[in-house]
DNA sequence: AAAATTCAATGAAATTTAGTCATAGGTAGC
DNA sequence: GCTACCTATGACTAAATTTCATTGAATTTT
């Protein structure tokens, strides 16, 4: 069986145009290179070179072994390169899951400054799991999850990164929008606005209506941020969200923000990854950035 | 740096799924496997499988090499069939060399019977050479040199493969028709057609007109056998050729021919070739139809 | 033409590498 | 909790590669 060591031989004595030149270009001695090209010619069954004396030729065979030294050895050049970059975490990627709908915006400022520091690094974003994003994760179809609402499991570690109030967004022609705080009891003549999950991961029901007892007139779905908040904006319904992610928009549209009960309600963005990927640097770069670029954006 | 066992060892877990599976069908023990994979992460310097207890997963680094594995292994596996098929003379070329005009003719009824029982062995036919038939032959740009006038060198080995009577061909409507052998001096009012080479190579110069000191009234040279014989048959002219070369126009052409001298001349075509490639089976076999040809001419 | 130089081949010894054995430590399934 | 199956590891062994020392042959130099 031909091994890689023997295409280093063909091409090499192919280059220096003699065992001894070929031998000490392969850091061996001429009779390392001697002993082994016999071996090889014994083993396959055919004379790859010719020798007249000191001058040495290739046979056909030789030749056509040769010209597949020369295709194959630079693919093994091409992995060894490859992989020192992986090794030296110059390349990689790291598939990102969402589980938040309002962290897709906030999601690329922290994308932007990690593939501008790691130019050989991909990210995927995926936001549609078959079963759910810890499903995800435990599957290796992500590397990390980004969720406001973390599942305490053995293996997975979530950290959290990006502390915000979930408010009610409100017209400003809303009747609400004279309040600064609002109790359950005062959206039960307003439609409400969310995007399309169970209301199980919705925290203004879990948090704030159910425990009071208290239901929307009525509960539309939308699924894109700009329309659910154009439609606030038109006094067509109300809808919770981020405080962070609200404020950019309340620059331009009419909109106002009012907090949920006397004290709020206070989240945090998590993310979560596999515990024995801890010292992955991919994902700690990632959570590092995602930090910073939380402090940033709670800072402003 | 990457060695073809890595990637046949990647390439099998893969396949097996298990390293215990991995190592028996590359025909190892289980052990020497887990050693071999802890070195190759130790020097490549990148995990590659990701172990939770019994089971065994790609890293992304890990991914990239199987598929690398995937695509380079199988160019070693023809590599091998390949070489294999050279061993076993079941593949290779034979680059013949021709100094020797009318003989094309006979040369493709040696190729046919050799192409049919040699299916992957190729035959080149060369006919121009810069310095001559046999510094091709020398230079290694042929294997093999059919010439009608061997020279005797040290290295390479000439073997008449077939015998032939040089003879005249006239028109019907020559005067010459007359005669069955003829004298130099009856040359002398005569065009001669010869092919275009030197007169030294042209026997009918050498070993006929000048010891007579003779010369034909007119030489012509023409590259095309049919086109020299359909000039003889219009009687513009008259040629030497062999006799079983003649022999096959002449049921189609008006032509005769005639005995070059009381004795006639005979010749012989030669095969030379390279004495240290005496056991090659090509030229072997060549050689052999070659004769096997020669005396199925000769017989009819 | 002789001497010196360069190159390849070879056998034996040394070294390095790869593989085995025996065993321990886990995990998954029953 | 037991059993079966899988991987890891250290010590040892077998196999391979490589070197050393030397020879013989072909070129080149003197």
């Amino acid at each position: 069986m031909i091994e890689k060591i023997h295409l280093s031989i063909m091409r090499e004595i192919n280059r220096q145009g003699s065992l001894t030149a070929a031998a000490s270009s392969l850091n061996l001695t001429q009779s390392a290179l001697s002993h082994s090209i016999k071996k090889l010619e014994l083993q396959s069954g055919i004379a790859l070179w010719l020798k007249d004396g000191r001058q040495i030729r290739l046979t056909e065979a030789g030749n056509y072994l040769l010209e597949q030294a020369n295709r194959v050895l630079p693919q093994f050049e091409r992995i060894d390169e490859t992989l020192r970059q992986f090794a030296g975490n110059e390349r990689g990627s790291l598939r990102v899951g969402m589980e938040c709908h309002p962290c897709y915006q906030w999601l690329l400022k922290v994308v932007q400054p990690f593939l501008a520091q790691s130019p050989g690094v991909d990210i995927d974003v995926k936001q549609r799991f078959q079963f759910g994003g810890m499903a995800a994760l435990f599957n290796y179809d992500i590397d990390l999850l980004i969720t406001p609402d973390p599942i305490l499991k053995e293996q997975i570690m979530f950290e959290p990164v990006f502390p915000y109030e979930l408010v009610l967004v409100v017209g400003q022609s809303n009747k609400l929008s004279a309040l600064t705080q609002l109790e359950p009891a005062d959206l039960t003549d307003q439609t409400l606005l969310t995007y399309p999950v169970e209301t199980a991961r919705l925290d203004i029901f879990q948090q704030f209506l159910l425990p009071a007892q208290c239901m929307p007139r009525l509960h539309k779905t939308l699924e894109a941020t700009d329309i659910i908040l154009q439609m606030v904006a038109a006094n067509r319904g109300v809808a919770a969200m981020p405080k962070w992610l609200a404020l950019e928009y309340a620059q331009t549209l009419p909109i106002k923000m009012l907090r949920l009960g006397s004290n709020g309600i206070h989240k945090h963005i998590y993310v979560g990854y596999r515990k024995n990927e801890q010292q992955n640097t991919h994902l700690q770069t990632f959570i590092r950035l995602a930090k910073q670029q939380a402090s940033q954006s709670t800072g402003s």
